[in-house]
DNA sequence: CATTCCATGGTAAAAATTATCAATAACTTT
DNA sequence: AAAGTTATTGATAATTTTTACCATGGAATG
């Protein structure tokens, strides 16, 4: 299994990472950031905490956000811009950039290496330093379109 | 006053839309928008709330949130993607993107035309159906980063 | 093995947003 | 311009989301 490789790898840099910060690998946060490395759906802390029960039942809802704050502090996580509520995280891996489906409200990652490479406006400079930049899509994705059609078209 | 003449074209505009809309122009809703006209610092729901409790004492923070809700959804105003708590709005005028200050929170627009008039990545046809794009950057903005260096510097 | 210190859980508070419903204000019709 | 119709508002309260507190527990250090 290749993905698990790349997963330990991860783990790795993860420990790595926090004892550098001088922070504790505890299994809360081990478990937590593996949840977030497999999820591909930018889970929020409620998302995750449910999702945890199982492997740890006593696990606290305060502790997910506190750990997912904590992680973002350190760079191993980014907390999404959405325009919904609820605060929705990711696991930093491949650069990448978000479609929004404002129907359904769904996250999906896309790739655009010529955006990357591209030189971003002098008029920057004057504003401030620059940590880093993404592209944020708004729109209405296949699944929520393909539903549409369904009960529009139905005619019959 | 010039900027007095293009917000007035702005408040025909805003009532065209919300009469298309079946939307009636009350005061609270020209008040709410005019606010967020004048406003260049994307002000949430609660400061225009506390904003506008000189000109509007009985607005209950309530309107302001089902206000803002509704202009969003005929496109009159954005709430815009931060990775804060509350949200943020801002009245749809100029095509720009956004500077976010992960010091302190301040967001700020900018232009960026070369951006505007690229293709987008055709990966994107298969995820949806694309209504706007915007850049988000993240940084320092140029206030933090002078308080910074006045606290860190002063070694006289 | 004892000590120190950080992290956690449980509870509860704070912050942010939304629901309910009677009263009110805006548009329409006359 | 007045009355009727209907959407909108305000006040209150409920939900949802996030954070604070603090005693307990567990890991690391000496």
């Amino acid at each position: 299994m290749p993905a698990c490789n790349i997963q330990q790898q991860q783990l790795q840099h993860f420990e790595q990472v926090c004892k550098s910060s001088g922070l504790k690998v505890t299994q809360q946060r081990l478990e937590i950031y593996s949840a977030l490395l497999e999820a591909r759906d930018h889970p929020s802390a409620e998302t995750l905490h449910k999702r945890l029960d199982r492997l740890l039942p006593t696990l606290s809802l305060d502790t997910v956000y506190r750990t997912l704050a904590t992680f973002e502090k350190i760079n191993l996580v980014h907390r999404l811009e959405t325009s919904e509520n609820q605060a929705r995280y990711e696991a930093l891996t491949q650069r990448h950039h978000h479609f929004l489906c404002d129907q359904c409200g769904q996250v999906i990652d896309f790739i655009w290496q010529s955006f990357d490479a591209v030189a971003l406006p002098p008029t920057l400079t004057a504003i401030g330093a620059i940590n880093r930049t993404s592209v944020v899509i708004h729109g209405k994705c296949a699944a929520c379109l393909k539903a549409e059609q369904e009960t529009t078209a139905p005619k019959d």
